[in-house]
RNA sequence: GUGAGUGUAGCUCAAUUGGUUAGAGCACUGGACUGUGGCUCCAGGGGUUGUGGGUUCAAGUCCCACCAUUCACCCCA
C-alpha cells in the first residue's frame, strides 16, 4: 500500500510556498508596526485547557479534537485554536506582573477532526492576534483595524466585517430567557440540533442555517436590546471608534460564534469566492476566559484568520504573489570544464549573486533550455576556450545577444542591483 | 457523523451497445542544429485503468465491497 498524506492534510509545495512567505511577511510587518509581538505556544496542550477554555458544549471540543493519552496516561490534545494557549501562557508566566497590556500574534498549524471540503482541512493554519489585560474598547477596534491593514497591504478588498455583541455572564442569561420565551411556541419548527441548543445554548439557534430555524428566529428579540449597561456602553464605543477610523462594518444580530469564551464584542470577516466556508477570520472579546482556566480575571480580545482560506480568497480575487524562484544568473558549461564552472558558481554565490546551474544535464542546449524555462535573464557559458583565455561568454536571454567579459566585469554587472 | 459526485500517463481528457496491443494534447528525454534557449518538425520513455472480489467467451466500461478525493450538510478559520 502506497503511503499518502493523512486525510485532511496537505503538502505545501515550492510553487505555492511563495504565497505563504508573502502573506506571512505582511502579517509580521503589520504586527510589528502595531507593536504586537510573536508568541509561540506548544502544538499540543492538556485537553482540559480546551475543555474549560473553549467550552465542552461546543462542537470543537465535543467532536473535533485530536485527543490521545500519552505514555503516562495524560490526556493530550492537538490545539484546535490558539487563543486558549496564549491566555494560558500569559497567566503561567505571570505576564500581568509586567505592568502593561500584552499584545501578541501567532502563525501556525491548528487541528480539527472534520470531514474535509473546500476551505476546510484537518490540519490548517491560522494567524491571529490577542490583546490581553484591558477592557478598553479601543483594543477591540485595534484588532479589527490591524486585520484590515493586513488585507489592505495584500490588496484584498472583497470582504465584509460582521459585528455583534454577545453580552456577558451578567446580561446574557436574561436575553437567553427572553429568546427561549419567544421560541417556546415555535419549538416544533426547530431542527433537532436546535432543540438541543434550546436547552443548552439557545444563542446558537440564531446562526442555524436551516429554513425552519431561520423563520422561527426571524423577528426574535435582539441581544443588543438586552445588554447590561456595561456591555451596551462597550458596544457603542466600539462602533464609534470603528466609525472614527472609517472602518465599514455590518451589525449582524445572528452572529454568535461557536466558542463559549466570547463576551461582548464578536466579529467575523466573510469573503467572496470561498464556497460554503466563507469565513476568512473571526474573533471577539473573552473577558472570562482567564478565570475559566484558573487565573484571575484578566480581560482580552483577539482575532484569528485562516491562512488557507485567505490564500483561496486572494487567488479568487486575482491577486498575484511575488515570485521568489528567479535566479540572477545561470551557469552553462561543457562537461570538460565542469570543475572550473562548479567553482565559479560558488565564487558568484559568495559575492551574493544568486547563481544556479542545471544539475544532471549534459548538452549546452539542454542547459540553456532549462535556463529559459526558469526565466533567468543572464547566462554565462563556459567551455575550454573560455577557461584557456580566462574569459566568460555572457548571454542575455531576453535579447539573445552574447558577448565576452571577464569574471570581474560579471561581478560588477550584479553589484548595482 | 450524514448525503451526493468523481477515480484512465506527471497534468487535462478520449476510448461505439462490454470486443483484439488503452489513445491524444501539454509536460519530459533525445535528434534535425557535433558550443546557444524560445518557433517548427521527427522520434522516444512513461499506465497493475484507485484496490480487491464478482458477472461474462471477453471488463477501463456492468455489479459489490473497500480506499482515496471533491462538493454539500454540520461546524468553523
Amino acid at each position: 500500500m502506497k503511503i499518502v498524506a493523512p486525510k485532511g492534510t496537505r503538502d505545501i509545495l515550492p510553487p505555492e510556498i511563495n504565497k505563504w512567505h508573502y502573506i506571512e511577511s505582511i502579517i509580521r510587518e503589520v504586527m510589528n508596526l502595531y507593536s504586537f509581538y510573536e508568541i509561540r505556544t506548544p502544538i499540543f496542550e492538556y485537553t482540559e485547557l480546551f475543555q474549560r477554555g473553549i467550552g465542552d458544549t461546543t462542537d470543537i471540543v465535543n467532536k473535533e479534537m485530536y485527543t490521545f493519552l500519552d505514555k503516562k496516561g495524560r490526556s493530550i490534545t492537538l490545539r484546535p485554536e490558539n487563543t486558549a494557549s496564549v491566555v494560558r501562557a500569559y497567566i503561567e508566566h505571570k505576564m500581568y506582573g509586567l505592568g502593561g497590556v500584552g499584545k501578541f500574534y501567532y502563525i501556525g498549524p491548528m487541528f480539527r477532526y472534520e470531514r474535509p471540503q473546500a476551505g476546510r482541512q484537518r490540519q490548517f493554519h491560522q494567524y491571529g492576534m490577542e490583546i490581553i489585560g484591558t477592557k478598553d474598547p479601543k483594543a477591540d477596534v485595534e484588532i479589527i483595524k490591524a486585520t484590515e491593514e493586513i488585507y489592505k497591504r495584500l490588496g484584498f478588498t472583497d470582504y465584509k466585517i460582521l459585528i455583534n455583541s454577545v453580552g456577558c455572564p451578567k446580561c446574557r442569561p436574561y436575553y437567553e430567557e427572553e429568546l427561549k420565551l419567544y421560541l417556546k411556541d415555535k419549538y416544533d419548527q426547530l431542527c433537532d440540533d436546535c432543540k438541543v441548543r434550546y436547552h443548552k445554548n439557545p444563542l446558537r439557534i440564531l446562526d442555524c442555517k436551516r429554513e425552519g430555524c431561520r423563520r422561527a428566529t426571524e423577528s426574535a428579540p435582539k441581544i443588543i436590546d438586552y445588554l447590561c449597561e456595561e456591555c451596551k456602553i462597550h458596544f457603542e464605543k466600539v462602533l464609534s471608534y470603528l466609525d472614527a477610523l472609517n472602518i465599514k462594518y455590518e451589525i449582524n444580530h445572528r452572529l454568535v460564534r461557536g466558542l463559549d469564551y466570547y463576551t461582548k464584542t464578536a466579529f467575523e470577516v466573510i469573503a467572496g469566492g470561498l464556497g460554503a466556508q466563507d469565513a476568512v477570520g473571526g474573533g471577539g472579546r473573552y473577558d472570562g476566559l482567564a478565570q475559566e482556566i484558573g487565573g484571575k480575571e484578566i480581560p482580552g480580545v483577539g482575532f484569528a484568520g485562516g491562512m488557507e482560506r485567505l490564500i483561496l480568497a486572494l487567488s479568487h480575487a486575482g491577486i498575484e504573489f511575488p515570485r521568489e524562484d528567479i535566479q540572477d544568473l545561470f551557469v552553462v558549461f561543457r562537461e570538460e570544464v565542469e570543475k572550473e564552472a562548479f567553482a565559479l558558481i560558488f565564487r558568484l554565490r559568495e559575492k551574493g549573486v544568486k547563481a544556479d546551474y542545471a544539475l544532471g544535464k549534459k548538452s549546452i542546449k539542454a542547459q540553456l533550455k532549462e535556463a529559459d524555462k526558469k526565466g533567468v535573464k543572464y547566462v554565462v557559458i563556459i567551455g575550454e576556450e573560455e577557461v584557456e583565455k580566462k574569459i566568460l561568454t555572457l548571454k542575455n536571454m531576453e535579447t539573445g545577444e552574447g558577448k565576452k567579459i571577464t569574471e570581474k566585469e560579471l561581478y560588477k554587472l550584479f553589484e548595482k542591483e
